[in-house]
DNA sequence: GTTATTTTATTGTATATACAATTATTTGGC
DNA sequence: GCCAAATAATTGTATATACAATAAAATAAC
């Protein structure tokens, strides 16, 4: 006989409170009641109504003014996002991943990387370039520059076994990650290893991610998704 | 004289758990201080301190168990998201927003149009389409398709001067909405209404927007922004 | 030695209370 | 009527306390 577990109340009273909102009983703007009421209203402690309007508060659906009172909010006050899948992740979700190695170099930095990376003049940096398969099709592009100063063993591993973003995280976490999309043409190179047709004006969509460790570049990464493949996509529900 | 505001008692545990975690002296997966042991190394109450720790947990920095304890959390747990940002938002930042109405008809609804808004066959349905400028230079091309049942009035509002998703949003609010990001090479008419030279291989980000109330569909529209133009990124700070 | 039982440490829920800070309203003084 | 001061309503911070629930460790029973 499993025991039947009643919710604590401050839970009661959050699904009181979230009810009157999405129902719509209680429109935008309108003033709830106050935490001595609902104190009255529920025969719990003033601590106890709290915990309940703070906790709906802290998920946007009140705005709260000291001295004022507590507001329902106005619907979507949050922006939209759209998630970022990792391409293992989505590959493996749908079948199997793999990856192949195109490229592997040390090669010297450009002006820009020199300053980003914080380098020596003439330094070198390591230049990789990957291709994921999802169940053996091409799905991603991508091309990485590593800075040798804080992964200065990438050459020595095995990267055909073991995926590259993978093992930079696990040496290198990042602190700040910095994304952003574009739309590109690919070049030549690019269109035949992804294994797109010329005629049919292949389009990508291109992920461009900066990992850095506290104000130091980790790595610049360029990531080519064909125009079909889904990578981003967002639900967004609204409350209210 | 600005008097001095000494912080609450809380947000200076809060401040000084963060800093160990963010330090990395406490690395991820270490046992915190208890309640009970914050609650003397701060002279405060156990309330206090469990406020401290709640909220940084509810924040990500911590995973607690009953019964065993507080741990730091392993690093960005939280998948990165790409922030949608308002085109007219956007361009109002950068200057000013403008608006034009290349197309307004009611055509006949396709069959997928006709399933998925619930209409009766034959039925017609609105379909807008709208360039976006920014100090008058075109940023979004914009075709959207109403459902008629939610907005009856939509070709007799003035959306010459009103923005067409602001008078969608304030006549049917959604309660989910749902997108999508491709890359697409535009329309030799769509090139041309953006502005764009068919020369230099044209391509655009195109959002795909589908907004719903209570599973019923208020809109459908496509958004094509020029690749060049910023309108994703995303900023991730992780914990630790 | 293995299995129950008890103890201990820790987090979770809940109460009653106090005072501070903020905002709007009411009241007094003129 | 107008300005200042007191008042009331509301949220924010903080304490002290109690008991429940959970998980691991120590103990007891066999």
């Amino acid at each position: 006989m499993p025991k039947k577990q009643t919710p604590p109340r401050y839970a009661v009273i959050k699904a009181f409170l979230r009810d009157k909102v999405e129902s719509q009983e209680w429109a935008a703007g309108l003033q709830i009641p106050s935490e001595q009421a609902l104190t009255e209203m529920f025969s719990v402690s003033r601590m106890t109504a709290r915990r309940a309007v703070k906790e709906l508060t802290d998920e946007g659906l009140f705005t709260r003014t000291p001295g004022l009172g507590t507001f329902v909010s106005a619907p979507s006050s949050a922006p939209p996002t759209l998630e970022i899948v990792d391409v293992v992740t989505e590959a493996q979700r749908n079948g199997s991943h793999s990856h192949r190695i195109l490229a592997l170099d040390a090669v010297v930095a450009d002006k820009k990387t020199v300053a980003s990376m914080q380098l020596g003049s003439n330094a070198t940096i390591f230049q990789l370039t990957v291709l994921h398969l999802n169940n053996n099709r091409p799905i991603q592009w991508q091309s990485i520059s590593v800075n040798p100063k804080l992964v200065p063993a990438l050459m020595k591993q095995r990267l055909d076994k073991l995926v590259p973003d993978a093992y930079l995280n696990w040496i290198a976490p990042a602190t700040s990650i910095q994304y952003q999309v574009k739309a590109v043409i690919p070049r030549a190179s690019q269109i035949r290893e992804l294994g797109l047709s010329e005629e049919t004006n292949p389009v990508c969509l291109q992920l461009t991610r900066e990992s850095s460790v506290r104000s130091e570049i980790i790595s610049v990464s360029k990531m080519l998704h064909p125009a079909d493949t889904h990578i981003l996509g967002a639900n967004l529900e609204t409350h209210q």
